[in-house]
DNA sequence: TAATGCATACTTCCATACAAGTAAACATAT
DNA sequence: ATATGTTTACTTGTATGGAAGTATGCATTA
């Protein structure tokens, strides 16, 4: 692993560096398999073990590490059936949301929806995979909080991350354009009043990735457990 | 807090610290809004401070604690829009899974879930609502297992954990019998195949909490916060 | 009486030292 | 050549001491 950013020392140094392993893991910088220690990981942000194990604790309560006790710390693959676990828990849960959404829906959050979507389409011009995950997620996190169902997203956030690693690690396999449709055809379905119509569009987005998810595992096995 | 048993010194005690506190939490043993300490916990269970701290950290992690930086470590009142959140998921999952077992049930799956009511009757007239709490959980993990997504099941438990501290806080404020009379319900809707009558039947079950939750929180404000 | 300053007893946080387990390289014996 | 035992360099786990922040009670002051 290269040479990181100094932590501020100001505050507490154990979620800093909790924050930045995840988002590196997150990233695929950090990738499925991949070994930590403890002590490198201290010395590369010039404090001791101590906060760095607490890190530690905190991604493997994630599932995103896994400490084996005198043996070493490691990345956690992806698991494919969690995967597919939090592809069908998104599935019933966003597909019930935007039923609610699709009776609340007024001028002002189409609008915003359709400028969402606009950026969409930029990050796809622009060819920046990374952004286009960001964006992703606001959009979905928006219809939420449209919904006024705000904490269910911190639960959904956790199974979209599992997600995420994926998409950042094997950008190029999703089709970034059919997926931006996709989110027409939900705003679609809200803007004609059409809750079953939104439904199924959120319920035909989300199995998207069952289509893409074989191709991903064959390329690249070794990031991956059943 | 009352004295512990002492833990098993011949494996890691930081784990063993966490379920123990987990276990107390759930039960309501340690009630929302109970201080912990570091130096006290250690103590009752003759360890070091430092276990004790990484099994607050996961605690933390898992929403259950709340570390407040040279203040102290408190157990989480029990959040008002996190229980409604974890109940909306639930109704949304658990309505597609009941979908996907209504088109597979045969004879020995309902064979099974008719012993686990009857199971649940007994604890009733035992007047038993920890022992009900656990049939309940045992209940709703069969159907997911049923439906062949065990590790939904691991989402769902903690969703579900959320749920049941309301639940053995304030164990007479439930009528145990109704909800036994909707698990019933559910059963018979997959006995006769119908998918559309056994989700039904399982959103009305999950949609229970909703009249019970005023009556709780009226009684025990001090357990709650938006 | 009310407000302010201070001492004291907490709290969590971090660094450090040591304990105990694991794994791999290497030497030795068969 | 193969198998076995040993050394050595790791790994995580625990204990402990001190640093820094916070709350509380008490004395002092206006």
């Amino acid at each position: 692993m290269s040479e990181l950013q100094a932590i501020d020392l100001t505050v507490s140094a154990a979620p800093q560096v909790y924050e930045r392993l995840r988002q590196a893991i997150l990233r695929g910088t950090l990738a499925p398999g991949d070994r930590l220690s403890e002590s490198e990981v201290a010395r590369q942000f010039g404090i001791s073990r101590q906060p760095v194990r607490e890190a530690f604790i905190h991604l493997a309560s994630d599932g995103l590490a896994e400490v084996r006790p005198q043996r070493g710390t490691y990345i956690r693959k992806i698991s494919i059936s969690a995967v597919l676990s939090a592809r069908l828990i998104r599935e019933a849960v966003e597909g019930d949301l935007i039923r609610i959404v699709a009776g609340n829906a007024d001028a002002e959050l189409l609008r915003r929806l359709d400028e969402e979507i606009r950026r969409q389409r930029l990050a796809l011009e622009a060819g920046d995979s990374d952004l286009f995950v960001e964006l992703d997620d606001r959009f979905h996190r928006m219809l939420a909080d449209a919904a006024g169902h705000e904490s269910v997203w911190t639960v959904l956030e956790g199974l979209k991350s599992q997600m995420n690693r994926l998409r950042h690690i094997t950008a190029k396999a999703f089709d970034i354009r059919k997926l931006i449709e996709q989110h027409v055809e939900i705003v679609d379905g809200l803007r004609a009043g059409d809750a079953t119509r939104a439904e199924q569009a959120m319920r035909r987005h989300l199995n998207q990735l069952l289509d893409d998810l074989p191709e991903v595992t064959r390329d690249r096995p070794e990031l991956f457990i059943p």
